[in-house]
DNA sequence: TCAAGTTATGCAAGCCTTTGCACCGACATT
DNA sequence: AATGTCGGTGCAAAGGCTTGCATAACTTGA
């Protein structure tokens, strides 16, 4: 049999909620007894009954973690699980366990999101999903439960979200673009819907307008989705218009994909930056610039807001805004100083 | 407030043991009461408190999965979050969680399992390392836990676990090599104290017996880690001594490695096979041929070999093997057919 | 010397379900 | 008519911890 509260208490003869306060360090206990509870839990070895606990306080000290659609290709880029890194470490710091659940549509991550709410497994919720017009977004704000959004939400109020600047990280690939010579920089996007694809866009028409340089809209192209075949078919367009001398894409994938529309036209000296830094880009040549969204800080920036908030501290605000790094590599090299 | 099995019970006017029997479909209750119970908890929104009855029953559905070394390069290969993957689908079907840890080291690791075991959240443990003389399952085995490992482990008695039969993946690799006219094949492995490796080693020198080819030893080596750096050291010793036509490396990144000594010598044209089907090997040029060990399979089968254990389920026996499938690209296209 | 504080601790209810055992009424049996 | 059987339910304990309130012992102050 397992040793419980009572048994310590009755070992160091005190009564369980003394017991219990000298585990939560409750200033009313005398340092006698604390010594002496303490020294018999340490004797018997024991150890509080999670279960038990989260029952009697309501509160577990889990988190949950939505993972999106699993069969997507979205896998092959290490966003995920580094992302899954940094909450995790973050959490477990702070005494935090993560559940998870692979899902393979939106309803049935809205159906994962209300087991675990009703069912009180978790204390917050954390989306590593950022569609327009989340149903989990939705539900979680209607049943008002804690939750954070990795990525920015099409509400930002009463909603905690981390993401990075992309608006900034597409600035100032353009402008180093613009810096090293370019003069006629596409831009080769994801879909329009995702607020990251438009923040970038609005960082990519800025940048220029900045410079004093006019948006062409034909070297603007927006694919529908994040593949290497849609980053393809959006440069095949742009190609068709006109004719870039760089080329900025929201993604590696798209970044390669529109690389073969360029190789395709005998472009191979089009500069190429792309977005998430695959370990592809790192090594299939010539290997990709690519701006580093540091998932990882990402992941750890989310659980944290949403630990804060479950415990109450509201200080850290309800967003935060992740540094993206740019990783230069020999697709922008050919350009000058 | 949360609605509870009393309220059902008040409305349904029943006692709670009724509702309670109603819920897990006991026969004793009439057809009637089971009706108006259902109705009852269908009205009020019932929805059982998982921590309650994982206190009652002393089950929590939950099973705990133990990351490895989080700052290793592993993750840069799909294994992990792939057999996270299968682990995740299968648990979920059959209404199980999943608790996972990253951990910095061994001590780390077996504090995690502790916590799981001895705070009572989780009824059985996934290790997704399998280290020789693992520290885990040698306090797992201890405490007659529950618990699965991907990757055979030192002791096959007393233990679920789950693998590749990896010295049939390597003889059929080297029996195919063989087949298209290599004579000289040379193996390149990771550290000899790993399972993995002394299988895979060992169905390379079956191959070679059964075709009646003499096993030369100066052709077999073995290096420190999984890496890059450790494969090119690993074959540059190889070719100090002998020129092999063909190479097997146990991963991709070894492969890599080999490919790289080979090129320091122009040996272009040796035919090269690595393990694991990373994403580098399907982009970098000259594209690789690997062996895919189907790591969401592993992870389906471990989580489902336990779960069945935690239920009493023995007809499943105590370990999988999982098929290999060799994927051919660019690396072993210059041979015959 | 007695009321009013303090300090340290215990009591018991509460968190929500599960389940062994007891019970009750109805029907069958002899 | 007395006894046995059995289907259908309820009681209450158990699972282990937390916490508001009560209480007892001691101080303090007037």
């Amino acid at each position: 049999m397992r040793v419980t509260i009572s048994d310590v208490a009755r070992e160091a003869g005190v009564s369980a909620s003394t017991v219990s306060r000298v585990i939560h360090d409750n200033p009313r206990i005398s340092t006698e007894t604390k010594q002496r509870v303490q020294s018999t839990m340490e004797e018997l070895g024991y150890y509080p009954n999670a279960l038990a606990r989260s029952l009697a306080n309501s509160a577990t000290r889990n988190l949950g973690l939505i993972l999106p659609n699993s069969s997507e290709n979205l896998f092959v880029n290490p966003f995920f699980i580094e992302a899954m890194r940094g909450i995790g470490v973050e959490a477990q710091a702070r005494g935090y366990n993560i559940m998870f659940s692979f899902s393979n549509n939106e309803e049935e991550e809205v159906g994962f999101i209300k087991n675990y709410i009703k069912s009180r497994w978790v204390d917050g919720i954390i989306l590593l999903a950022n569609r327009e017009n989340d149903q989990c977004v939705a539900y979680l704000r209607d049943k008002e439960f804690p939750f954070v959004v990795i990525g920015r939400p099409d509400r930002t109020d009463s909603t905690l979200w981390v993401d990075n600047d992309n608006f900034h990280a597409v600035y100032n690939v353009v402008n180093m673009l613009i810096n090293r010579g370019c003069r006629k920089v596409a831009f080769v996007g994801g879909p329009g819907s995702f607020s990251v694809t438009r923040d970038r866009l609005d960082g990519y028409r800025q940048a220029l307008s900045i410079r004093g340089m006019a948006v062409e809209e034909s070297l603007i192209g927006l694919g529908p989705d994040f593949s290497e075949s849609g980053g393809r078919a959006t440069m095949e367009a742009i190609l068709d218009a006109v004719e870039p001398d760089a080329v900025v894409a929201t993604d590696d994938h798209i970044a390669f994909g529109a690389r073969d529309a360029l190789n395709g036209r005998d472009l191979e000296d089009v500069a190429i930056v792309g977005f998430n830094n695959t370990l592809r880009g790192r090594y299939q040549s010539p290997t990709l610039t690519s701006v580093d969204v540091n998932p990882a800080e990402l992941g750890r920036d989310a659980a944290a807001l949403l630990i804060d908030s479950i415990t109450g501290d509201e200080t850290g605000g309800s967003h935060r805004i992740v540094e993206t790094v740019l990783v230069e590599r020999e697709s922008t090299s050919g350009l000058g100083g």
